[in-house]
DNA sequence: GTGGTCTAGACCACA
DNA sequence: GTGGTCTAGACCACA
């Protein structure tokens, strides 16, 4: 279900909270499953259990899994809506982004197109 | 015509690469013109002169400026159509955006309004 | 009468004891009743029994409750005078909490307002 | 300026959150003003550089301090008044503490006391 | 078994 | 010099 891509500039931790984001988004991950156990995440990916930790504590943090200790991880009840709300959160960063794009003249027609693109491969998969 | 945020987590030769590229974009630096010497930028943003030699460095690499020894760094005569060509080039990750949003369940409605108020902002300014 | 909030990031074992302690100060369990068999709070709360047991380890430790062997526990003849008591000892960390609202710049009339509260919520029960 | 008990069974990096709060409260530690670096914290303290590190993050996190990766750490310009807010968020659990004294039988004028004495105190050091 | 904290120490990019 | 990430591995409380 997760997975590494030891390539990649991004940092571990990072990939790990993204690919549970996505897979919240997904509804692959359901609200009150468990998430897999700090150590068997560890093993299964060959990663230190610290920096799968930082990553389930950077995800409780944002409310998308909560952490009963000695009993494991479970994905929060309002998970999926937390994702939404944060993805809202960051449409001013969309438009800035956008913005940039139209200052170095790239028409909004191919701009949208990428766009378009994106959320026809999403809608594909529902 | 520069300046740092000390505040942002960005670092400062990313900083200053993005307001060339940004500078270029708007076409308030043109082809041919200097730009400030290490030195002087140094001196006016209260920043060690090796940041903006990285980041000169790294606008070097992309094409944006040259740098002509004994005189200094001049905007490329085709710096802002490789602005908009890098830009194309990061069309997938646009894509992708698209797809994380679609898939958090963000309607394509708005994230085109926050695309459409990035392009007008920028054409607005024009 | 007892029960667990699985998402509550307090210990299970303690969520019971504060509860406890709740029922006896409200005097929804008075001196000499029983307390519910370990067995039988483990199957209605879906808690492992040495949770359990731990609970009620400690609310005997405090002085809450005693047990019996054999019959089982039973709450003390004095428990709500000792709730009482613990809480006059903790009056120095009230103190403390104080404190550090007052370094906030927090007024004391806006923290005397949620002890108001506090204090006529618990008496609009009684 | 920091210290750590080490009889405390609060974490440390807690302990050090804590101290953060309460200098930049009382004035001690001015917006813009440098934190002492992690690693020489680090050495003074006696603790590992990762515990002072994780106490950082989550002051940045919470918006005390900002870090600017290869000048450091600084006491963010709003600080202070993150934490009053911080503060005022946490009078819900103010009055749930004050309905637990009241359920227990504690006079509300002891509480009272507690709490003048809390305000008190801070005031004397202003 | 579970997560949470901590030490020890490495390596990186950045200023 | 600075902070950020990561590995390796220990110890703790809790279920």
């Amino acid at each position: 279900m997760f997975f590494i891509d030891s390539q990649s500039r991004k940092a571990v931790y990072e990939q790990l909270c993204e690919q549970a984001e996505r897979l919240i988004a997904a509804g692959l991950l359901k609200a009150g499953e468990p998430m897999p156990s700090v150590r068997s995440l560890s093993v299964s990916l060959g990663v230190n259990p610290n920096t799968i930790q930082k990553a389930y504590t950077e995800l409780d943090r944002r409310g998308l899994i909560y952490s009963s200790p000695g009993k494991g991880c479970f994905v929060s009840d309002n998970a999926a809506s937390v994702v939404r709300e944060e993805k809202i959160r960051q449409l001013g960063e969309v438009e800035a982004l956008a913005a940039s794009f139209a200052a170095a003249g790239v028409e909004k027609s191919i701009f949208m197109e990428a766009v378009d693109n994106g959320y026809r491969k999403t809608e594909a998969k529902a």
